[in-house]
Parts: C-alpha cells; structure tokens; sequence
DNA sequence: AGCACGCCGACT
DNA sequence: GTCGGCGTGCTC
C-alpha cells in the first residue's frame, strides 16, 4: 500500500518539514527527493519530499497541489548529505537542499525531465576508496599524479567531478583533460546563464555526461556512480562560500566521500594546514613532491641594512638587481599591495576620507581619479578639498607597488619596469623588472633570475590564524619562479614561514603552523563558529548578541570556549552595526546543538539579522 | 523568511 | 478616537 503523507521541506530557516496529504491523484508518484508544489499560508511554494509516513500527528493536513519533474531531483545519497549538511552549517533542511540544486530549479515551477535512477543503478565497485593529498609542487608537475587518480576513477566507469577554485580556471582544465580523456566532460557554475547551469545539470543528473569540471558549487553534482572527486588549489579562499550557509567545498567532498564511499583526491602545492593535518594522522595517504632544489634563499634584516631614506630597497637588494641588470637577467620583485591603495588625508585637520556607509577609508584608484569603498563599492569623484574643515587640501600618497615602481625607475633609470596586479589587462612580457602583488600566483614558468620580497612582514604580522600559511605559499611560489638567487626583505628573520623556506624544509612549515593552531585553539584541532548579529541600529544588534552570549553561556557544554559580543573587525558594513560572539568546540553536533538551543529561547529582535559562519 | 495578529504611542 | 510602529508566533 503506498504511503499517503509527504514530510516536506521548503527553502526557509524552518527546521521540521512539513506533512502533506498526496491525494489519489499522485498516490504512487510521490517518492522521497521529489520537487513538490505545496499550499503552504496564502501561497503556494517549492518544496521537496524527504520522507513519506502513513499517519501525521497533524489534524488539518493541506494536499500536494502538483508533483513538478518526472523523478526526484534529490538522490537518496544527496539528501544523506544535506542532512549533514544543515547540522554543520547550520541551517535547515530545506535550505541545504536548495543550495544544492540549479539556481533556475528552486524557481520554476516547470517540470524538468528526469531519467529514471534505476536505468542506470549498477554495483558501484566499492573498493578502499582511499583519498589522497598531492602537494609540494606547481600544478603542471603534479598533473600526471593527478590524472592517473582520475584514469584509475574512469576506467572502473565511475564519476569525477573536478573541482576548480574560480571559473576562469575552468576551460584550462577542461583543455588538459580533453587531451587525454574521451568522455563527455561537462562545466557547471554558478555563474553560467540559468538555462544553460540547468541544461548542463540535467545532462549530469541524467548520466549523459560522467565528468563535471567547475567550481565550488559542483562539489553537489549529481554525478551517476560518483567515484571521485579532485580538489585543485586547494588552498583557495574561494572554496568557501561567502554567504550563508558558509560552506567549504572541501569539508563537503570530504563528507559525500564517506556517504558515497568515493574518493577525494586534494593537489595544492600548499595545502592548508587542516588538511595536511588529515594526512599526517593518516585519514588521508601524502603524495609530497616537494624538490630540494639548493636554491638560495638570503634574508636581509632590515633593521639592521637600512635601506636609504624612505627606500623600499636596501644596499644588498640595490646590489643584486643591479648585478642582474648588467648580466641582462630578469627580476621580479614581490610587494603585497595594489598600486593605488592609499587613502585621503587632509593637510590641515588630519581628517582621513571614509565611506559613508561602512567604517573603512576609501582608496584612491590612480587612474580614475576616484575613491572607492572596497567594502561595499561605493564611490566617488576624489574631492579636493576636505569635506570636513572645508579648507585643507587631501593628500594621497600611495603606498603600493607604483611606489615601488617609481623608485625603481628612478634608481635603475635605464631598466625596463612594469607592474603586475591582479588589475593588469596587458603584461610587458619583455621588462627586466617585473613589480608584483599576490597576482604573482598567477605566473608559472621560471623565467625570473632574481626574486626578492620587498614587504611580507604586514603579512606575516595579520591576526587571522590562516595568514601565516598565505605567506609561506606566496613565499614558495616565489621560489619555483627564481632561477639563480631569491632575496627576503624583512624584520621578522626568525619567522618560521621565513626559517622553512630559507631551510628548504616543507615540512618543518606544517608542523610548526600545525603545533601552534594545536596549543592557540584554532582548526583543525577545534571548530570555530562566528556568529554575527547585523543591524542599521546599534543598540539593537548589541542588545540582541548580548542576550544570544547569555544564552550560549547558560547551555555551554564541556571542551567548549564562547567569547563575548565585540564589534567586527567592519564594525559597520553597508550601514549596518556588526557584532561577533565566538565559539570553539572539539566537534561540530556540539557546536550545532548550543546554536539551536540558543536560538530557540531568545527572541529575535526585529531590525536584526543574525548569521552562522562555521570556521570563517 | 514572510505574513498576520495584537498591543501601545502621537496624530488628522 | 485610529493609524502605524514593531514584537510575537506560525506556517502542514
């Protein structure tokens, strides 16, 4: 006898799903996964069956109005998943479940048609599926390792999808696989027009095509007989969303691995601390390619070697570029700060230009002679007077690479010097120096004779725990770029991401940053949960996290540490007031159940907003 | 989330 | 008097 209530879940921050009664009409086509049409208050919404029961505890159960698409649009293993999902995101079923759909999906009310799973259902071969970490070396050198996990995937005929860290890294990789791989290979992004995302995902969901390459959103592909999954750049921030739920497209590979017993293969050439600590317990197997390679690497202490007035070079820096440029070598040299970034100050009354709506300067774009807000994107044109005394004039000094640029042009007057950010639309290919932001990462070929660090220390020096390993990837991509002499320009000499490099020893890095997060309290040896709590009122947003905090306080559990409300390090943001409590915990279900409990007995104040992001 | 219901203050 | 602000609770 088929069962004649559908629990169902709808996109909303509402925990339990609701019962519906499935009238004769659709008694028998209503499975678990199905996209449904529900009454549900005044109008009728999408939401999705998640079980189906004989009895409902309710009295006045409304009926299913329709049954969109010819099959599920959930896998019974994708809804394992997002149960996980919203416990360690926080947040409801149903909106897990719309995260992982096609954005067009969870709007039209169009049936979509989907093939029947059981066409293509077979004994996926379940072997130890062992995931794997590759790092030490630049992605073209690790590519072979790479594709022979993916070869070893197709040739079982099972799924892969490949994840890649932004889309426009998506056709380069498509390119490498198509050399060596026959199968249909399909893109799905989220930035993909929404007919062409849902035409490609139904493709995907229908097995006509077995491989997926794309970004973090495609870590919920519904790929037939998934066995693999391949994580490029793992290091990338842009593996975690930015709004919620604030996943991270690695932490959900690793959780489908265990629902789907699939593997997960991770290449960076650094990783991030979190999951080398997983090979280094052996959860995961360690391919690490790391090259000796005798290199020098010489740190100038620049307390010690001043460079000259207000110089960014110091003597031994001024000597080697200038030994470099008469060998007629290449130089590139690193400095992590965009050549406009500078902000207005007035002569007269020391008045800084900020935004209007968030609590940060402006910068000065150069060219456009405009200031923004890299915050909320505000902008205008760049006043010449100070709107506060009215009278003093705004100076704008710049602090970035144009500095450099013009200091170098200035000493070395005959040399060719071009700047690289990640603004740069066309490249000199041909300077003798290259001046440098981050977008560095971007380079790959070992074209520079001399590199040199002219400022890392702002780095090294930044409160968020992951910083240190950003620098100590800057630091080795600089590395593989140098032929023949590497320079540090710094005042922390004794900085083991510094101490690692010069030491040539890739390991002594991971252990040292692994220790220290181990005795601070940072991931992966506890989680973190930031909560936030916006509103254009301050005193609301501070009332409403200090009765949060007290409720924290009062259900806290053990191996548990909550921080009091503080503002942001944005204390204001697009208008709105910004307040953070933090809590850290051994394990995720704690840190879920604390928030649930809390947020079931305080009242939510109107005008406020309040956020979950699980380690930021 | 969105919406209705209901309870208090300052207005034609 | 009553319009509308926002706090509260519910959605099968």
């Amino acid at each position: 006898m088929n069962k004649q209530i559908a629990q169902v879940v709808v996109g909303l921050p509402v925990d339990k799903p609701f019962d519906y009664k499935i009238d004769s009409a659709f008694l028998g086509n209503v499975k678990i996964g199905h996209r449904v049409i529900v009454p549900f208050q005044m109008k009728k919404i999408i939401g999705y069956v998640v079980g189906l029961k004989d009895k409902s505890s309710f009295s006045r159960l409304r009926s299913i109005s329709k049954v969109l698409d010819s099959e599920p649009v959930i896998s019974n293993a994708l809804l394992e998943l997002a149960v996980k999902f919203a416990e360690r995101y926080c947040c409801s079923l149903g909106e897990a479940i719309e995260v992982f759909l096609p954005t067009n999906l969870k709007k039209t009310k169009k049936a979509v048609e989907i093939s029947a799973d059981s066409i293509f259902l077979r004994e996926k071969q379940i072997d130890s599926a062992r995931s794997v970490l590759i790092c030490g070396k630049p992605i073209g050198q690790s590519w072979p390792n790479i594709l022979k996990e993916i070869n070893a995937a197709i040739s079982k005929d099972n799924g892969v999808i490949v994840l890649v860290p932004e889309n426009s890294k998506i056709h380069e990789i498509v390119n490498q696989l198509k050399k060596e791989i026959k199968k249909e290979i399909c893109v799905l992004d989220k930035q993909l027009k929404g007919t062409e995302e849902l035409k490609n995902w139904v493709k995907v969901k229908n097995g006509e095509a077995s491989i997926v390459v794309g970004t973090r959103s495609s870590v919920f592909a519904p790929v037939r007989n998934l066995g693999l999954i391949v994580i490029i750049n793992e290091d990338s921030f842009s593996y975690k969303q930015d709004q919620s739920p604030f996943y991270h497209a690695r932490d959900v590979a690793f959780m489908r691995s265990k629902i789907q017993s699939c593997s997960v293969v991770v290449f960076s050439q650094t990783p991030t601390a979190e999951v080398f600590s997983l090979a280094q317990s052996k959860d995961i197997d360690l391919i690490n390619l790391y090259p000796k390679d005798n290199l020098p690497v010489q740190i100038i202490d620049i307390s010690n070697y001043k460079p000259r007035k207000n110089s960014l070079i110091s003597i031994p820096l001024y000597y080697a570029i200038e030994k470099t440029l008469n060998e007629r070598g290449k130089i590139l040299l690193l400095m992590n700060k965009k050549g406009f970034s500078s902000f207005g100050i007035c002569a007269k009354c020391q008045y800084v230009l900020k935004c209007p709506r968030c609590d940060v300067h402006l910068t000065y774009l150069f060219h456009s002679k405009e200031v923004v807000c890299r915050q909320c994107h505000y902008k205008k044109k760049r006043p010449e007077i100070c709107p506060n005394c009215n009278s003093g004039y705004l100076n704008f000094s710049g602090q970035g690479i144009e500095k450099l640029e013009s200091q170098v042009a200035r000493i070395f007057p005959s040399a060719r010097v071009s700047c690289y950010d990640t603004d740069t639309k066309n490249f000199k290919q041909n300077s003798d120096v290259v001046i440098a932001t981050q977008a560095v990462l971007n380079f790959q070929n070992k074209i520079f004779d001399l590199t040199a660090v002219v400022q890392i220390d702002g780095e090294l020096n930044r409160l968020d725990y992951r910083a240190a390993h950003k620098a100590f990837s800057l630091l080795l991509h600089l590395k593989n770029l140098t032929k023949k002499q590497m320079m540090i320009q710094t005042r922390l000499t004794e900085n083991y991401c510094i101490q690692s490099l010069v030491n040539d020893d890739f390991l002594e890095f991971y252990n040292h940053e692994l220790s220290l997060r181990e005795e601070i309290g940072y991931p992966p040896f506890v989680h973190i949960a930031e909560i936030v709590v916006r509103s254009v009122k301050e005193d609301a947003a501070l009332a409403q996290a200090d009765m949060l905090y007290k409720s924290f306080v009062n259900c806290e559990f053990e191996d548990m540490e909550i921080f009091e409300p503080q503002p942001d390090r944005i204390a204001r943001l697009r208008d709105q007031y910004r307040f953070v409590i933090l809590i850290k915990a051994k394990k995720y279900e704690d840190i879920n159940k604390i928030i649930k409990s809390a947020f079931k007995d305080t009242r939510r104040k109107s005008s406020t907003i309040t956020t979950v992001n699980i380690d930021p």
